[in-house]
DNA sequence: TTGTAGGCGTTATCAT
DNA sequence: ATGATAACGCCTACAA
């Protein structure tokens, strides 16, 4: 099915002009006369040619394309709406710049490698956004070997690397804060996992409300998430049969905050007046669930943008330089956090 | 920061050699010296060689990337985790088969337009994926036009269209039978939109079940889906204030379940046993909803991973043909339907 | 087994 | 205002 293509030496053998013309003709170019401009419009129409991007790219040493990666896009974790929501902001960015994006989701470390490279030194791609959510992604580190235009969406603590992400420090602050100011003295910390680096920030940020309020840390409270297969509906009844019972549990996702909840309520417990829940991420569904979920909107669409735009600036700067940025997430208050 | 390449032409100076043999050495041609193909080897280790896959693509005409074009990605509807599970399905082919994806998320018909031309035209892509919601897409009749590779996800009446699907007919007419042999008599079915095929084939799939069975169409039971801002909530409500009540539920999505239960509980209502709920896409969510909700596995990543190989099927052969292609979905049966 | 030459489709630099 | 010509980086007959 190798359609045979029509060049640009069609168009000028028909037009009776030099390729070097037509050339001028699509590149708008100012000294050309108004009736050849016209006759190859015309005739490029009629032939239906349309310029080889491939080609084109050759010369240009420029091909308006950037990669994104996404390790284990796969994965449960992927099934979220946060995750098209980034991508639409990276892809609308990205459109007005006229650039292109060419995905990569891989699975194995290997392939992650593989794929870097072939987007780093293959020459197809401009730069790269990753999306890193392991503290230690092998995938950064190789990237950073290649001197090679990337951002990161995630915060890195490697000093080489761009990145955005939300405060996520903040954030877990701020709802350790909503959660004293309503009153709680034990706090439940859902979803810690060591190796990712969202989940520490968000737990340290709770931790230092907690310390800043004069309230003791109670390693107890803090429930890590240890493997793939453990969701909020486990770990939360696990937590419900201990000698502390919490009276207000934050959640490192809404999708846990409304596993959380089945837990308390299929154990007799009531939500909030019992136990008091909050989410982050503010999916869709966050309102309408029962109770409406108290949640932290994280704005994955200007995560998107802002990454595009920090990876076009590093692109086209001469000089270079390492760049962080945060986008706003806004708490979002609702009745599973609040007594009636 | 444009960074200066290494070449073929490098390799071939360091190692005293021509291009050609740099080229053969690559491409591991069987009649090359083992000395020389050594030599290259651990020269093109030194300088860290990689081929330029723009200049390889221009010679061989083939460019190993597909494009996936879903109109309206930054959309609300598409905040959905089927859709990332979509996309590692036909991401994890294409890697198996050494494509790469150009992804495309456009908003206006306009912009649909200009990215198809391009994708079809310009020689970057061997072929497209194109997830069309809507009945009428007109992305679809201007890749029909070109005569271009091209996939749909999602089920088409045209003719000329190789397509994706679940058989979303049966699976109206499976919730509906699940209903009406839980004894269900007034069945309602939430989120009917006729623009939009899967609706469409799924609310007739309902009304054939209830007519099988013998029992009445009531259009009051079906309620339609007009504007982009309607949830399941919202309508669920609307419909409670009817004349006839349903006892039974069947919304065209999990997320509208959720909605619909809230306003179900909202007004005091118990589910199922005053009214039984079914959704379907079986999101993470729904076996930890408060019920667990009903609903209908439709194996999205199986849908992207049959499409490509649709897709690389028409590519490569030199015959014409239509293809279309059901993806098996599956009943999952929950408390949200069934009385206790 | 290896080298030479020509071409893939386009743009940019000189000319004219 | 337009045309020749030489790249861009790689591959592939055809020769040797």
């Amino acid at each position: 099915m190798k359609t045979l293509r029509v060049t640009i030496n069609d168009i000028a053998k028909k037009a009776k002009v030099s390729a070097s013309t037509v050339s001028r003709v699509i590149a708008d170019h100012p000294r050309i006369s108004v009736a050849t401009k016209e006759k190859v419009h015309r005739i490029m129409k009629e032939l239906n040619y349309h310029p080889n991007i491939i080609a084109r790219s050759l010369v240009n040493r420029s091909t308006k394309i950037i990669g994104v990666i996404v390790p284990g896009m796969a994965e449960q974790s992927f099934q979220h709406p946060f995750f098209p929501e980034l991508l639409g902001g990276i892809g609308s960015m990205a459109y007005e710049m006229g650039y292109k994006i060419l995905l990569s989701n891989v699975s194995t470390v290997e392939e992650e490698k593989q794929t870097v490279k072939e987007f780093a030194f293959g020459g197809i791609t401009e730069g790269v956004i990753l999306v890193a959510s392991r503290a230690q992604d092998p995938t950064v580190n190789e990237l950073i070997k290649t001197d090679f235009p990337f951002v990161v969406i995630g915060r890195s603590e490697n000093p080489y690397v761009n990145w955005v992400d939300n405060d996520n420090f903040v954030i877990g602050y701020q709802l350790a804060e909503h959660f004293i100011k309503q009153g709680h003295r034990k706090i439940a910390f859902l979803g810690f996992s060591p190796g990712y680096m969202v989940t520490t920030d968000r737990v340290n940020g709770y931790k230092k409300a907690l310390q800043d309020y004069g309230l003791p840390l109670e390693d107890e409270l803090i429930v890590e998430n240890k493997f793939d297969s453990d969701n909020g509906y486990d770990l939360m009844k696990r937590l419900l049969v201990r000698e502390i019972v919490p009276t207000g549990v934050i959640t490192c996702d809404d999708l846990w905050a409304f596993e959380a909840i089945k837990a308390i309520t299929d154990r007799g417990l009531r939500v909030p007046n019992d136990i008091a829940v909050a989410g982050i991420n503010d999916v869709p569904l966050a309102k309408f669930y029962n109770p409406p979920i108290t949640s932290v909107k994280i704005n994955a669409f200007s995560l998107g943008t802002k990454a595009f735009e920090m990876l076009q600036t590093i692109i086209n700067s001469e000089i270079k330089s390492y760049n962080r940025s945060f986008i706003p997430a806004e708490l979002i208050i609702r009745d599973s956090s609040v007594k009636s």
